[in-house]
DNA sequence: ACAATATACTTGCGTAGTCAAGCATCAGTC
DNA sequence: GACTGATGCTTGACTACGCAAGTATATTGT
């Protein structure tokens, strides 16, 4: 039990640390009318094929449910930068596209938050930077 | 910019990694009538002196607003986990200390999470551990 | 071909949290 | 000792989700 205790702090530490980094992020992305959240979603679409994606692709690919994006996406669609479009195999999926302005937003955003994460881990050289993405990635 | 894309995605590798986490141990902790947030306000108590802490205190102490807490502690306080208590020495402040029931379900809920941190962690050597702790830590 | 089951959403309802405003109290200043 | 401003907390109104149930479509077994 007490071997588990560095496991523990380890995992609470983290917890902590990455609420205060999505609302710093969140306050910083305020400027464009977007949340941490929509900035997640506009940046795996950006880098998507055809910079398009179904609801449930996009819902594993940012970490909500699939209503959470349902409703993430509400305000976005009425914004324009995204459309909803058809899947012709599959009636069933909604393919979630960007759109131009919806692009135009994003390389917005992209520059305020490539600045902010830039600077908040400014405190790793690159090399410990690699090797922490490394290590989160086992997790 | 583009030097900025690792740090981009450290931080929304992390963002994602945290929250599949915190789910995780949610649906872990709930065999103890818990949440996440919950353990996180008794473990503080715990660990603190006299086991009792101030609202604002707590409040930072897991990233939480002061009204978050208040609102947190609601249900604890009527599942009699914690007592309000009064400071001597500062009215306005309302202490909250772990009651005897707080501390034996924080016993039974820190086994739990326990495990689960090791669990979470143990694709690393406990050496990998040592070196992510104090990476976030410069964070 | 047709039922049974699975998938991709959407929607109603509930919970967890935030922010802004308000109240009580404290501390410093004149 | 009354005024001013800061601090600790609570409350009202709101947002951001999640879960469970419902709908539409697809797939699979017979």
């Amino acid at each position: 039990m007490d071997a588990q205790k560095p496991a523990v702090d380890l995992v609470l530490q983290s917890a902590l640390l990455w609420s205060g980094m999505i609302k710093k992020a969140d306050l910083q992305l305020s400027v464009h009318g977007i949340s941490f959240s929509e900035f997640c979603i506009l940046h795996r679409l950006s880098q998507a094929p055809q910079q398009r994606l179904s609801r449930i692709e996009l819902a594993s690919a940012v970490g909500l449910s699939a209503s959470g994006v349902t409703r993430l996406l509400l305000p976005l669609e009425k914004m324009l930068l995204v459309e909803k479009q058809q899947n012709a195999r599959d009636a069933r999926v909604s393919l979630v596209k960007l759109s131009d302005s919806g692009q135009q937003i994003y390389q917005d955003a992209q520059q305020t938050f490539g600045f902010f994460a830039s600077q908040f881990t400014s405190p790793l050289t690159s090399r410990q930077q690699e090797i922490l993405a490394e290590l989160l990635a086992r997790l």
